[in-house]
DNA sequence: TTTTCATTATGACCTCCATGATCATATTTT
DNA sequence: AAAATATGATCATGGAGGTCATAATGAAAA
């Protein structure tokens, strides 16, 4: 139970990109050694943020990344579900095979696992990208 | 971001030893067989509910454990503090050096983290053992 | 009283996968 | 040509998950 370093970098690096001009792409090397994140690691993890709907890319020099929208519509939940791929802390499945189990509706324990990644789930949404930018700056 | 099997173990085999009588040991192969979880591992697992104050264990031929309080009292946060050693998602120290950032209080991501921290450990002291246990059996 | 046996106690060890990270190379556009 | 993204292969490591061997303990059988 611990968040990623992924989802660690990936909000340092769209709070980077969040003080940018959203018109003008601006590059993953700038982002990287600004932020101290290793830059082929950065780019694996943008082309999630990418492909999760959370940046736009331009090829080519004067290429780089862009924000698809406003920092108050991107939620702490769409970061982690575009880059772990999603957001729930238990699944009653089995490890391995990823079926859900059998005795799911019957057991004990399901009410409180779905109760907490309803919690996570509910708090991960209250939080934007915009909360994490300084005002006045 | 995902829960340890550990704590999935440690859920199971104290529901079942909470069904049993309070004041006579119980054993963990007994334990294990019943829910089909490796002996060998529990025994590990139970060791740190032992230190952790949620388990007493009784020596020799017919020796076992027991639960120390009523499952009332135990709340899903003992148990995984007990288990995992911590329940917090994350902490704003250095991965290797366990050292707290030297920036943390002028991070604007801190407080996120400290509310997220904070609304888990809620959650998990709301729920106890009492509540994974079938009325009327 | 002695022995046996079922249990916990402890630490070393093993295996494997996910995480974290790099490299090489292709593609695109100024 | 240069500077950027795009993509997939590959590497390294730690931690998760699990086993093994052996000692210590104490109740019950002999």
């Amino acid at each position: 139970m611990k968040i990623s370093i992924d989802t660690d970098y990936c909000l340092r690096a769209l709070q980077e990109l969040a003080y940018q001009d959203r018109e003008n792409p601006y590059s993953i090397v700038k982002i990287a050694t600004k932020r101290k994140i290793p830059h082929k690691y950065l780019e694996k993890l943008f082309r999630r943020l990418r492909i999760g709907g959370i940046v736009k890319s331009v090829k080519g020099r004067k290429g780089g990344y862009m924000l698809t929208r406003d920092p108050d519509k991107i939620t702490t939940k769409d970061i982690i579900m575009a880059v772990d791929g999603r957001t729930n802390i238990h699944s009653c499945t089995d490890r391995k095979t990823e079926k859900l189990c059998e005795f799911a509706d019957q057991c004990s324990f399901t009410d409180f696992w779905t109760d907490f990644n309803t919690h996570i789930n509910d708090f991960l949404v209250s939080y934007t990208l915009e909360d994490f930018l300084e005002k006045g700056k």
